[in-house]
DNA sequence: GTATATTATGCAAACGTGTGCAGCGCCATC
DNA sequence: GATGGCGCTGCACACGTTTGCATAATATAC
């Protein structure tokens, strides 16, 4: 049997089905009466209208197409719900797609998100190729882009302010008296991984602390090449007294090695990470991190592109503060493995006060 | 500018607009030559079929709704995961909605889903409630479940083996001498919790470990609930030497607990989850747990959808086996703690020695 | 040469909606 | 009583496809 259409339930009522249609939609033209007793019709056949349809002729869908490199990241899964939780308010659905970051999907998923029509899509920590920039020349349908990978400007966006939050997070492992402090990165070349960085070096020279290639290695943004990125950091003859990891997967790999090689953290070790997923707090010990509102941006980029389709809104670039959170998995830098190379102008910082770094109040 | 339509292609193509949809749809009735340079042609002018429009005629549109609880959730999004790949190999799409156990959002997302005419629904770990029942009854949209939490029966489903899994999971503990073992569930009344429960009864019950009310206690799936649950089982007189867990998410909070009373794990109390997360194995300790196959399950449910919707396929209900994964949460229970009101035959188990137990084999 | 089968193409209807426009009945106004 | 305005409703078209059916063009058989 198949589903009522607008015809039949005109049929019932004994109008046209234009009549339904005004109704449905509260046109003030149809009789309040009358509108009254086909809406309650219409729910008492349950009918639903036929969004193919309507679409069809109003050239909107009300849906959303979201990318992310996979689902199973928590950072993509906190995004993703926040756009939801946005979109459902506005009465939008959204088409979820993986693209594994394998360019043969990319091109199939922008395929089927064209042939729905969708009316924008939003991708997340992807490096812009080609596809998506084709994507938005061909038909006009807006992007909005979250923690951009590529770098260049691009006209929708929401980034989180990555090299203020990482200078944030190393200033903090400063004021704890490290100065033997490592940054393991992601991929080399994606836009937040140059931004972290550059936030890690700002941190060291404003900190008169000498920058040690050595200590940058690079991992992939989970755990197996954060953990791989590390050993080869412990390896070192003067291994770092503390970590900057990139994003909290990677800090779970290198938490590992640490412990591997029957180091402790923090007593050996400092770890800070990034994103503040939910297992950061359920670490042992707990994660130090910079916090993101994953949610909060999912919402914000679902807000500015339904702005940009139905206020013909100009759209914007948002950029997000982070916010460092911290927990037991940084502490003062110990004495005896403390920095025997300092350049800075007080003593190695001293045991378990924290107090006096050259680099408070910045 | 508006997209290009069939109609405009025929034009450029100098043929009627059915010889296109023809020559796209690969139909053998249209010449060779003519069908190789419509395409061409096609693809030169990046058209793309509108896939509200072949819906309206084929009333199939190709897209699957998926209703998780949270996507945030790492099992949902695992299951989502294996889904979407399998999705994207059939040329489906997928509609992602959070149903937050809320009510009022469920009635909202199966609104849409039926305006949206999706060809099937995957929920998953949801108490089908009414909301759900209502859907399939209106119009013939088929509904796969996976890890169903409402008790009974229903057409189509993929469910893990929990009665089976738990019990393995709880033999092991008996395996390495433990005999006060505690059970910290997700809320009472879920299914999922009801057998595994069940599980664990039968495992005590074949090793004649007596069964003891007070360690049975209930969280909400969650760390957090988790948490609170361990916290009142060591407050009992006698606390358990090992825990089994409804899931991975409770365990961290069991053992983040555990860690705040000041004990070890696993030295003083063991710990078996349920899932295997990725998290799992970067926990400190590892966590021993049972493996779900989530992404297979996803896959799963997606295919016995497409085959119930494609060839009319008469659906089933298929049963996936757990598989336990032992880390290092798990040990052989202390001597000097270990159980004295035990009523197995052999005296309480030796020390490192884990072999000799009384459910070897079954 | 005509009759017939084969191949390729176009015509037109249908899917379920939204919406401009015409038209209906009715009431008020002059 | 004609005129005009107002409130409501239906007609008909459009949206972009797929597909049954008719038909034109061509090849094959006699």
């Amino acid at each position: 049997m198949k589903r009522a259409s607008i015809k039949d339930l005109a049929r019932i009522a004994n109008v046209s089905h234009s009549t339904v249609s005004r109704a449905l939609s509260r046109n003030p033209l149809v009789n309040q009466a009358t509108a009254e007793r086909i809406r309650r019709l219409a729910d008492e056949h349950g009918y639903r209208p036929s969004a193919a349809a309507r679409s069809l002729v109003t050239s909107r869908t009300a849906t959303v197409g979201v990318v992310v490199t996979n689902i199973t990241d928590p950072f993509a899964a906190e995004v993703v719900s926040g756009i939801e939780e946005a979109a459902l308010e506005h009465d939008y659905s959204v088409f979820l797609a993986n693209s594994n970051a394998e360019p043969a999907r990319e091109v199939k998923v922008v395929r089927s998100f064209e042939e729905r029509r969708v009316d924008g899509v939003i991708v997340t920590s992807s490096r812009v190729g080609s596809v998506y920039a084709g994507l938005l020349a061909k038909a006009e349908v807006p992007i909005v882009l979250l923690n951009n990978q590529h770098p260049g400007e691009f006209l929708h966006s929401v980034m989180i302010a990555n090299p203020e939050a990482a200078t944030e997070a190393v200033q903090h492992l400063l004021a704890l008296g490290h100065r033997r402090i490592a940054y393991v990165g992601d991929r080399l070349g994606r836009q937040s991984d140059t931004e972290r960085f550059a936030g890690y070096r700002v941190a060291l020279d404003y900190a008169d602390v000498p920058f040690c290639p050595e200590y940058v290695v690079h991992g992939d943004g989970k755990p197996e090449g954060g953990g791989a990125a590390m050993r080869r950091l412990l390896a070192l003859d003067e291994p770092p007294t503390a970590v900057f990891c990139y994003n909290d997967m990677t800090a779970l790999g290198a938490m590992r090695a640490i412990r591997d090689a029957g180091l402790r953290i923090p007593e050996d070790v400092s770890v800070v990470g990034f994103d503040d997923l939910f297992v950061a707090r359920y670490m042992d010990p707990p994660l130090t991190t910079v916090r993101q509102p994953m949610r909060r941006m999912g919402r914000m980029a679902f807000e500015t592109l339904h702005s940009l389709v139905s206020d013909a809104g100009s759209g914007q670039n948002i950029k997000v503060p982070g916010e460092l959170i911290v927990r037991q998995s940084t502490a003062p830098v110990r004495k005896e493995i403390s920095c025997n190379f300092s350049t800075a102008p007080k003593s190695t910082a001293g045991g378990s006060n924290v107090s006096d770094s050259n680099i408070s109040g910045s």
